[in-house]
DNA sequence: TAAACAAGTTTACATTATAAACCTAATATT
DNA sequence: AATATTAGGTTTATAATGTAAACTTGTTTA
């Protein structure tokens, strides 16, 4: 009847933050930070967790003299998502 | 851009419940329990929020000589589960 | 009449989400 | 040139939440 909701997409902050990726393929920390309102630290926990599930990769960087962190999808990451929207459907079909 | 997820819906087992309701409108303890998969305890619980939330009732009697919960949507209810579906679409978009 | 069962509820525990406090380096400010 | 401020994060402490185990109350069944 109802399919199970993959508990680390099922967390708002997690899933608005692999919404932005699935979109975009690449977005750094300060972008991600202003596109879903989060505070600076429940964004760092959040795509730690992400990363260590191998949804996400992050890359360490500078951008001039700033660090950068840039996220990308990863396929693991796609797969995750599409089969959670589709878990999400069979709660949401009247 | 993203839509706030209600905190009360955006819980696996209180959308199961919300999402039997909005297709039968009323459903007991029992069905409830088989149509979730959910323990007794936790549905127990979790009936008990969405109710204190105004968006179901409980209304307890008998069935033959065992005692029966049935639940059902309020206005409420339902409205907060429609919000719902729209935010999380906020979420999903390509 | 005692054991098992049905329908729930309560409670305890473990996990999770969240923001406050903190760190490090770079840029302004006096 | 010292000192404050800001930017970009990370760590840690706390509060809220989800979950199942244990319990309760009444009813069948052996």
């Amino acid at each position: 009847m109802f399919k199970k909701l993959d508990p680390l997409l099922h967390s708002e902050l997690r899933l608005a933050v692999m919404s932005v990726l699935v979109n975009l393929e690449e977005a750094d920390f300060v972008y991600l930070r202003e596109a879903t309102g989060a505070t600076a630290g429940n964004l760092s926990v959040q795509i730690d967790k992400l990363t260590k599930a191998g949804y996400i990769t992050v890359e360490k960087g500078f951008k001039g003299k700033k660090p950068q962190t840039i996220c990308r999808l990863t396929p693991t990451g796609l797969k995750a998502f599409e089969d959670y929207v589709e878990a999400l459907k069979t709660y949401l079909a009247k």
